[in-house]
DNA sequence: TTTTGCTATTTGATATAGCAAAAAAGATCC
DNA sequence: GGATCTTTTTTGCTATATCAAATAGCAAAA
């Protein structure tokens, strides 16, 4: 007992399987797989240092919530995200999004608007100085940040399955972000609506930065389809 | 060229694991299994009459799409909805449900118009004779014959993990179903909004119907938990 | 240049076995 | 009688072996 009581007993408290499956979920959402690339259950387990059955069981999952696709019997691939998909899951992100916006304003503390506003600084830093990858990561935050108040768990979750979606896109948009404040803005506006308890507000302005990135990602996926 | 042409396309055999999955699903909607109910992947694979593998991967994607619930590191039971846990869903359904309806609304030929008649004819004969697990089963056919027309994929089989959740517990409603004729003016007015291929009509009817059918479930639920 | 046919390799699917941990059942004690 | 400890059983997780099918590569034929 004395002896054991300076070691971290090693947390299994995450099956393999789970494991693999966030390691996907985070290389999916930073872009470490491109639209179109193929996976195979063998060599993401030999990547993660897993046998191919949590592997397995992991691609599968990400298959049945949409984030891979099942190309033929034997291939999978990261999905490549045609105006009409980018559509249909715009159209429920704002749905979803504005829902958990509404039941989210009233379950916020000083602390946390102050990490939003925190938040916030950071993203415009990052934009100042063109580093983009920190904008998406920080927009990510921001929203999440927002949506985790709302105390409804499947929705919290089925939010997070349609950003997976489109997360491996993002990369489209690192070459030439366009400089745009509406982003900004639309974070701000919605950060006055949360210190005023304003739900339709806060809504409103989520609901907007959404359209927002809408427009950017999908003349993206049309410019790079040209190629 | 000449032989082809009266060969049909290979009929693609499921896996053993959407088996699993597919009949599982079943049961949960047709009310086979029980809230609160426990089940093991070891007892599902030898009622199935497949190996654990394929059943633990039907029964995992089932938890991730919340149609079950992990209790523990080793308990797999079929969720209760708590009043919470239905509000939630229902919300989430009056927005999902209503965007697929407003989509659906032009997609409609004639045929179809009279398949929705027939399937209504249908479930008011059931509901005359009081045979509510037919009602209950011919009103999913109705909604989603409907929702099946939106051409929108993603939306659709995120309607359907919908259901699936509130699928079990329908067997509340079957002691004492309330005769009640508010659902079927329901269908009769959203089959009235499809034949003026008017989109917000539909949607309204369907809302309506999503939101009663959520009254006499909340009741029920109640009342279960008093028991 | 395109299509076809063959071969070698890769891959997903499934069954199985072993293990560690959790749940259930039983025993013991206050 | 109820709570706590102990034993037994059940369970999920993971790795591995195997099989059939699918893919890729390449060369020959059209």
């Amino acid at each position: 007992m004395a002896v054991t009581s300076e070691l971290t007993p090693i947390k299994r408290d995450k099956t393999l399987s789970e494991h693999v499956y966030d390691q996907l979920k985070r290389s999916l959402m930073s872009g470490a797989f491109l639209p179109g690339q193929k996976l195979s259950s063998r060599n993401i387990a030999q990547a993660v240092g897993v046998s191919s059955t949590p592997a397995r069981e992991a691609l599968s999952r990400l298959i049945a919530e949409g984030a891979l696709e099942a190309h033929g019997p034997k291939t999978i691939l990261v999905p490549r995200l045609t105006p009409q998909r980018l559509f249909e899951i715009t159209q429920i992100r704002l749905l979803l999004e504005g829902l958990a916006s509404e039941h989210a304003v009233t379950g916020f503390d000083a602390a946390t608007i102050e990490e939003l506003e925190r938040v916030q600084l950071e993203l415009i830093a990052a934009m100042d100085r063109q580093d983009y990858k920190t904008v998406l990561g920080q927009n990510e935050v921001f929203h999440f940040a927002i949506y985790a108040r709302c105390e409804m768990p499947r929705l919290l979750s089925m939010i997070e399955s349609l950003w997976l979606s489109i997360g491996p896109h993002f990369n489209l948009l690192y070459p030439e972000f366009r400089l745009t404040r509406a982003g900004i803005n639309n974070h701000a506006a919605a950060i006055r609506a949360i210190k005023a308890e304003d739900g339709a507000g806060l809504r409103d302005a989520m609901q907007q930065d959404i359209h927002d990135g809408f427009a950017r990602l999908s003349r993206a996926i049309e410019e790079d389809r040209d190629t």
